[in-house]
DNA sequence: GCTTCAACTTGAACATGTTCAAATCAAATC
DNA sequence: GATTTGATTTGAACATGTTCAAGTTGAAGC
């Protein structure tokens, strides 16, 4: 239970490569099928030390979780610093999503409910994997803000935590995806991006003001 | 992992007598503090009897659903009977879900979590659970041909499976909701039962045509 | 060099989900 | 009533996440 983050260079050490062991392991066997046992001893350290740094199995699956997360950031990057026009961002962006997860799907049913329970210390919603979440958030912004789209500012301060939530839904579609080449996932991406920006613009029309201020303030009340 | 139906009234007895005990604890517990030891002591049979008659504790937190299901789908039997306006159904069952769960509210989480997790053999998306999926979009079809509203057909074929997804977000910000008496979550869902029936109806707006179309033959394309 | 002390490491021990071979039971058959 | 046979029951054994008290290490202060 203690979180001890290492005071001495052997410590540090230690840390990363039982880090390393867990990452490597998680993407080779799925997370139920890697034993802290095995981590522990292709780490090269005794059982009892994995828990000196990793208050638990499941803080390992959420460093797993933020180098996910760092891989993609990265592969977005040129996109997002190039493309101006938002359908294309927020296309390129979903793309690279399930590119980068790819080497994982195999494994990606087991991590991602760790990540949807309620009651786990990972859960986005609240707890240790705020921050990493804020993280995601804060991509998704900037998706929307390095666009030469036109959002009125009621729409944009609530898009990018709606965004991810979008990625969330999109992932767990392509947990289930066997088709060949995930073509089907990249499909729906395709056609969902596009339907979102849609449905931006058409939040414009006179007769969806109504509908579009009280989805909105409720958005808002839920997030609280 | 056998499946073993009860061949004897012996038999029969002592899965009902494990099953209760089951039940009881989940509800006095929570899932993960229920142990498989616990349940055989309070059924008065061994450990491994629980075993003859249920593969894995997972098929057990199934009947704890099945349960529930049809504690719901009694409690809304008479409002479904009597009343014909859309929106009241569909306020009226979503309360009935939140209220018929309550007694269940401080352990929901983990419940929720094993059924979400893909890789489980509970999860509603294809696998042993899938019946009682099925009976629960039921419930659902009813709410909505019970109803006097006039749908058009293409939203009414995908409208049951949409609302049970529906019904799974609500719940899944019920888990979440520590307000008194849970009203954020009651508020939350009379704002969005209003909204579901109000973009019902503005779907037959000629502007929203396209945007209809695209959304429902995704949708169909994504149950297969 | 010696002492001290916090950081680090270790492996045994525990709790719990699951498996399984053996024992027990009871109904059908003779 | 004895035998057979399949259903049921049992508890020991195993795997694995987690805890913890005890041991080891190494640098700072003397």
């Amino acid at each position: 239970m203690a979180i001890a983050l290492p005071k001495t260079k052997r410590g540090e050490s230690s840390r990363a490569v039982i880090l390393q062991a867990a990452l490597d392991l998680f993407q080779e066997r799925g997370y139920e099928a890697t034993t802290m046992r095995a981590i522990a001893d292709r780490a090269g350290v005794s059982l009892g030390s994995s828990y000196h740094y990793f208050p638990s199995k499941e803080h390992l699956v959420l460093e797993f979780y933020r180098h996910t997360h760092e891989l993609h950031a990265e592969a977005v990057r040129p996109l997002l610093s190039r493309e101006r026009d938002l359908a294309a961002r927020l296309r390129g962006t979903m793309r690279a999503v399930i590119i980068t997860c790819e080497p994982f799907h195999a494994v990606a049913g087991s991590i991602f409910s760790t990540v949807a329970n309620p009651s786990s210390p990972l859960n986005p919603f609240g707890g240790t994997a705020r921050p990493l979440r804020d993280e995601v958030v804060a991509l998704y912004a900037e998706v929307v803000s390095g666009s030469d789209a036109r959002i009125a500012s009621d729409i944009a301060e609530m898009l990018p935590l709606t965004l991810w939530l979008y990625q969330m839904g999109i992932l767990y579609f392509w947990i289930f995806d066997r088709s060949p080449g995930r073509l089907r996932t990249l499909e729906v991406i395709d056609e969902t991006t596009d339907l979102i920006v849609r449905l931006i613009s058409l939040a414009n029309l006179p007769v969806l003001r109504g509908s579009r201020k009280r989805v909105l303030s409720l958005m808002k009340a839920i997030v609280e």
